[in-house]
DNA sequence: CGGCATCCTCTTTGATACTG
DNA sequence: CAGTATCAAAGAGGATGCCG
């Protein structure tokens, strides 16, 4: 990106991550920890593969990404952030709450990809810490997710689990909508959400505001 | 900016404001409130008359920038920020933290406007609430500026103030690096800062980390 | 002069094809 | 798989023109 050429943090910070498609690449990087080329070419449909091949350099160059070997068993090389780039966690985390209420109008055919469900799901809370741990499995998008508190806090990861206590299944705006409490159950339902188990295990999960 | 077409709040926030200029014009109006169009072309150096009027209409567009006539004395119209708008406080605060060890580099003949300290100054902390208020008076960039500590924080606004504690002069790398407590009074003269008044008064002001 | 709109050039992006 | 090469389209930057 050409450079603002002003001496104020704010340009200097969107000279080095202003580009289009910068900040992208760094969120699959923080939700995904280290990828694959081709990995970050699945979590950034859009994105053309020589814009893809520049972006990493410019980061890279920038210290923002590191290019490393893949310990033996693959046998490829793999993109990870420095901890400069992990740095730009909390630009992210507010760019995302900003954005959160953008999310509330459903797709317009937008693609979607199951991992980036993990950024709104960190900033729910469970209610009642001491209470029994809560398993909810997502079929939503590319692959299956788990939702799962863990002492006060809820993490969403990739996989599946045995009895969960509820499972979410359908279009991406409706799961997300249930989670986040944005939506009740049979406006969700109209709107193609399958849900089985037990209603309860929502009521655990709550918005942090 | 064309849209992403990603189901992800990120993505949807910089279909919004991830455009060039966007987050900067934002950044004005957050530091001067409601402004002329002649004062944001001041207040952006380098920006094209074209791009900051295109700008302009997405952002009112988007509900971020409204356009209101000026009250009577003035006869031209105001841009100012709606509720919205001002929400991506969160988001240029932590953008300027990120870039904020980018200024560490000086100028490489940026432009430099004084009232973009304020944001950075505004991170500063006042270690002794219940000590006598420090005032210190600015002189780099286009315009002078006070700085004060109100009730164990420190802001900085425009104008001149009479006997103030100290007087900051010079390079605007040498004035913000001895303000955050960077760098220390020897190194920031030799790089041209003029210091007159009681050093005692800098102590007054810490970075808050 | 403040507040844009137009025109033109140059750079960046996007889509696709191709290679080690 | 992990990119590079190519080329058309879109966007940015700069100059200038217009209008109250």
């Amino acid at each position: 990106m050409r450079s603002y050429e002003q001496y104020c943090a704010v340009a200097r910070a969107l000279d080095v991550v202003g580009d289009r498609w910068s900040l992208l690449i760094v969120r699959e990087l923080i939700l995904r920890g280290p990828c694959r080329y081709t990995d970050l070419r699945h979590g950034l449909p859009g994105i053309a593969t020589n814009l893809l091949a520049d972006r990493l350099g410019e980061l890279e160059k920038a210290g923002i990404v590191e290019k490393v070997d893949a310990p033996p068993p693959v046998a490829t090389s793999l993109y990870e952030l420095t901890p400069r780039g992990r740095d730009l966690g909390p630009v992210l985390e507010s760019l995302g709450r900003w954005g959160s209420v953008l999310m509330e109008t459903g797709r317009r055919g937008d693609q979607f990809r199951s991992h980036w469900l993990a950024f709104p799901i960190s900033r729910l809370v469970d209610a009642a810490p001491e209470a029994p741990p809560v398993t909810i499995q997502l079929r939503t998008g590319d692959q299956p997710m788990v939702v799962e508190t863990a002492s006060g806090s809820v993490r969403a990861r990739p996989g599946t689990i045995e009895d969960p206590d509820a499972v979410l299944a359908g279009p991406p705006d409706a799961v997300l909508g249930v989670l986040v409490g944005r939506m009740d159950l049979a406006k969700a339902r109209r709107r193609g959400l399958r849900f089985e188990g037990n209603v309860a295990a929502l009521e655990r999960i709550r918005p942090s505001r």
